[in-house]
RNA sequence: GAGUCUGUAGCUCAGUUGGAUAGAGCAACGGCCUUCUAAGCCGUAGGUCGAGGGUUCGAAUCCCCCCAGGCUCGCCA
């Protein structure tokens, strides 16, 4: 269905035209004087230099032909040229009515659904995940529920650093402990074993110490490059090892990842791109869009128009080896192979924006993807302590993102326990919940371009704008339906009446809003603006809540007509916070 | 050095893409629980939107120039 602001619009239009004007100056947006009226068109004030006319002429003139319209309660024009528009609380109860009866709230879906990949996560097997893994999780998975909702088939692909250097590492490493291991046998034929040679906890170890060693010791660091040459030349005994590699760590991240609540259609990593490099390094060769500069192979990407000097893309370095740019290049060939994708959002940190524009431009240029495939960089800021410098454990180190997440767990924990006499069982289980929720909510409801203050006591503390505070607002709404359920045996066929008070008014102005929202949410990628109005939806709940009593309400129309209202804010908020990465327990 | 992003209340952030009197939360101060969950609600105080110039009916928002800070700048990812 359509949004209220287009439902509005097109009766704005229509008075623009009967008035004579161009309907394209029609636009109607919010109210940015909600003590004046709820919605207005400033158009009146474009139209003037068009039409060589004052403005406020032009708006009295559109006001006149708005009169009979029966979703207005008020139309006013004034100086200097300003529409203001007050809506009939009827019609925005009959808005609200079609939403709960539309499915998805009246979302429009998207009329000719894309495919669309979202590259997020980006962690490096063999490494736990940690602070700097967060954001493209979060921010990704969101970006992914949102095109999801809108109808598109959304993959979402974790694309793992699964290959190259540090695989050398690890392998050069095991060998100089377990040498007697059948991987390191050149002459060995049998098959290896099932079991993996090692546990997380020692993969995670291994892979630190052997880098601290390749820095000191130049024969190590020959050997692990070595391995490195030898594992991507198919040595079997080292790829056998990089499958053990591969799926201890991988089980390991699932759950990690699960503990986030976030879940990748697609495991794929680089190591899936490298059998298409070599097709794609003879085609961009012969078809003359890549030249040895300095001894490497490059493709050159400067445009006009640019301010600065674009280094080239790099396809193999002077030794032959493929690199970064490479590999995500290849992973586009692999993506147009499989998927053909109308859109690839790279959900990254921001600072890799100067490699995705080289990747973008050359991808574009030498056609591996199709003119038409949109290619975005998402960037993200970092998360910073509250020194305003990159988030640090107390101790200075990198803060695993298991502990940080224990941390906020309990120190949820404690809250619930101290206000509340549940179950221990429940209280963790609510404490998991709703940690997560003040750890999305925090992140995602900033900016995501913009570095962000990673405060852990205030995102505990659950006061003001947080993930708790709207969880809070939900739990809040759940109890009155069940009470009413309880009551009264159903919730079902509940009809949405006409406002009669003022926070009433303004909660269900509010809840129309939705569909707009989602709209601007998904078109910009922006999820910090699915924050900003749930936290807006909950403010206009909870002083609806406080001056009306909505059980003891004795006239039964009006009560159900409370009860249906509630039904459809708890809908719209659940939705909003699922489209987040988070959900609501049942108490809290 | 070049490019780029950022600068809004003491702190953390919004600001509907040029609209009316710049908004929230935290922190401070004052009120509201025998009544649907007080993790809530109401109120007070707090601003030269980094500085200056320009564009126009109108600028936190667009242009120019400074100031301060972050980030990036070919064989790492």
């Amino acid at each position: 269905m359509k949004t209220i602001l287009e439902v509005i619009t097109i009766e704005m239009q229509k008075a623009f035209r009967d008035a004579g004007y161009d309907e394209a100056f029609a636009k109607v947006t919010l109210s940015n004087r909600p003590d004046l009226c709820e919605y207005q068109c400033n158009g009146a004030m474009a139209a003037a230099k068009t039409y060589k006319k004052a403005p406020i002429m032009i708006a009295n003139d559109v006001v006149v032909k708005l009169q009979d319209c029966t979703c207005f309660s008020g139309v006013e024009a004034v100086n200097p040229g300003f529409i203001n528009l007050k809506v009939e609380p009827a019609f925005v109860a009959e808005y609200l009515n079609q939403m709960t009866a539309a499915g998805d709230l009246g979302v429009e879906k998207e009329q000719t659904p894309r495919t669309i990949i979202v590259d997020y996560g980006g962690p490096n097997v063999a490494k736990p995940l940690h602070v700097g893994h967060l954001r493209a999780a979060i921010i990704g998975e969101s970006i992914k529920r949102t095109a999801r909702f809108k109808g598109n088939n959304v993959i979402g692909d974790i694309h793992l650093g699964d290959w190259g250097y540090q695989m050398g590492l690890i392998i050069t490493e095991l060998e100089k402990r377990q040498p007697e291991l059948s991987y390191f046998d050149e002459a060995y034929e049998g098959e290896y074993p099932e079991e993996a040679p090692f546990t997380i906890g020692e993969l995670e170890e291994i892979y630190p110490t052997a880098s601290a060693y390749a820095k000191e010791d130049e024969a190590y660091r020959e050997k692990a490059l070595h391995a490195t040459y030898l594992l991507q030349n198919g040595r079997p005994g080292y790829r056998a090892l990089w499958n053990h590699i591969m799926n201890v760590s991988v089980a390991d991240l699932k759950k990690n990842y699960e503990n986030l609540n976030v879940e990748f259609d697609l495991w794929k990593g680089e190591a899936d791109a490298q059998k298409y490099i070599p097709d794609m390094v003879e085609m961009l060769k012969e078809k003359g869009h890549a030249h040895y500069d300095e001894g490497a192979l490059v493709v050159d990407v400067q445009e006009e128009g640019d301010k600065k000097e674009v280094p080239p893309c790099m396809i193999l370095k002077s030794d032959g080896a493929a690199l970064y740019d490479t590999t995500d290049l290849a992973t586009l060939v692999e993506r147009e192979e499989l998927y053909k994708p109308d859109e690839v959002i790279y959900v990254v940190d921001k600072r890799q924006e100067l490699h995705f524009v080289q990747v973008f431009r050359c991808a574009k240029k030498a056609g591996i993807v199709r003119p038409e495939t949109e290619l975005k960089f998402l960037g993200f800021g970092t998360m910073n302590g509250k020194d305003g410098k990159p988030f640090k454990t107390r101790e200075g180190g990198i803060m695993r993102l298991e502990n940080l997440i224990r941390e906020i767990g309990e120190e949820m924990y404690k809250k619930i326990m101290d206000n509340r006499t549940v179950s221990e069982e429940e209280a963790l289980n609510t404490a998991k919940i709703v940690g997560l929720a003040a750890l999305k909510y925090g992140d995602l409801s900033n900016q995501a371009s913009k570095d962000y203050v990673f405060d852990v006591d205030r995102f505990t503390s659950f006061e003001g704008n947080t993930g708790p505070y709207v969880l809070y607002t939900i739990v809040r709404i759940k109890s009155i339906l069940n009470k009413y359920q309880e009551m009264k045996g159903t919730l079902e066929g509940l009809t949405i009446r006409e406002a009669s008070g003022e926070f009433e008014k303004t909660l269900m102005l509010e809840a129309a809003k939705f569909n707009d929202v989602i709209e601007t949410v998904y078109e910009e990628n922006a999820p910090h603006k699915n924050c900003a109005y749930i936290y807006d939806l909950a403010n206009a709940f909870n002083k609806f809540y406080h001056e009306t009593k909505i059980l003891t309400e004795e006239d039964e129309t009006r009560r159900s007509g409370y009860i249906a209202l509630l039904k459809l804010v708890k809908e719209i908020l659940e939705t909003c916070i699922d489209l987040l990465g988070f959900e609501a327990p049942e108490r809290m």
